[in-house]
DNA sequence: ATTTTTGCAAATCATTTGCATATAT
DNA sequence: ATATATGCAAATGATTTGCAAAAAT
């Protein structure tokens, strides 16, 4: 009975009729120890030192399953790169830290208020919407004031 | 006594302190005679056919001009895209529509409250925020219901 | 045994850059 | 006159694709 703390990511493929191969394994193993997001570029320098072997065409995948099935988000970061986020396959958000890039999820309660209210008020018919918040994490923030201290 | 209506996007080079040029002039017509987003690509495709001689980068150059200048802003389509749509310099959000491209702006007051919750909830300090709404316009959604009639 | 995945290398696509020339001020 | 902008072509960077070989069912 070894711990199977890691593998949420894991969990998902096996519920989604993939074949739960060793490329894939590794993947979600060193998707699941990143604490915030992540490019497509990182995970492919970390395979090459961790996991060499594992072709860049197959992390592209891999990260294109994983947000298929909503345990991998693809976030567009205000310098216009593309980063990567493991979460909850849930509907939810994220605030993203710009300084360390750790990211905490929150739901969608009240934002469907706003959401509803502007189709009220636009006569669109909404069909899917997307919240980013950027800010600095309480780790990074009292980081910041010690060092000023 | 001329039409000026075409030309936010000048007013607001002009107040800027850059050179009023003539690609830039071009472009800013081009942007200005559409009525949804377009992508940098779509540009360079209009520039070839109607004001050849100015180049792709020029292009690049001036979208990124107009950004900074927030009469033009770039949005993260769902499938992953970059497409920019001319706006209003104020803050605010945008409304696409997925059939035509069209799109409305509105504005912040109600996402503030939710933005504020957020940071009080999650102990980040929120810097920026960014709110896509995407759904089907109203012009779209009557063309729907008449084809299915 | 059969189907899905993989790795590789090459192809593609978007965007950026260097630099000599042209243009707005 | 002088600083800023432009066009071009080449450079860069990210992502995708074709395909034969390898691995999972």
């Amino acid at each position: 009975m070894t711990a199977q703390i890691a593998s949420p990511l894991i969990t998902a493929l096996e519920g989604s009729g993939v074949r739960l191969t060793g490329p894939r394994r590794a993947i979600a193993e060193m998707i699941s120890t990143r604490t915030g997001h992540f490019t497509a570029a990182d995970l492919v320098g970390a395979a090459k030192a961790r996991h060499p072997g594992i072709g860049r065409a197959t992390i592209f995948r891999s990260l294109e399953l994983l947000s298929s099935l909503g345990v991998v988000e693809r976030l567009d970061l205000p310098n216009g790169d593309h980063a990567y986020v493991g979460c909850e396959p849930s509907h939810h958000h994220h605030v993203v830290c710009s300084s360390c890039g750790a990211s905490s999820d929150f739901d969608d309660a009240d934002l469907s208020t706003v959401v509803e209210g502007v189709g009220a008020r636009t006569g669109y018919r909404i069909d899917s919407h997307r919240l980013e918040l950027f800010g600095i994490c309480p780790t990074c923030a009292a980081a910041t004031t010690e060092a000023s201290t």
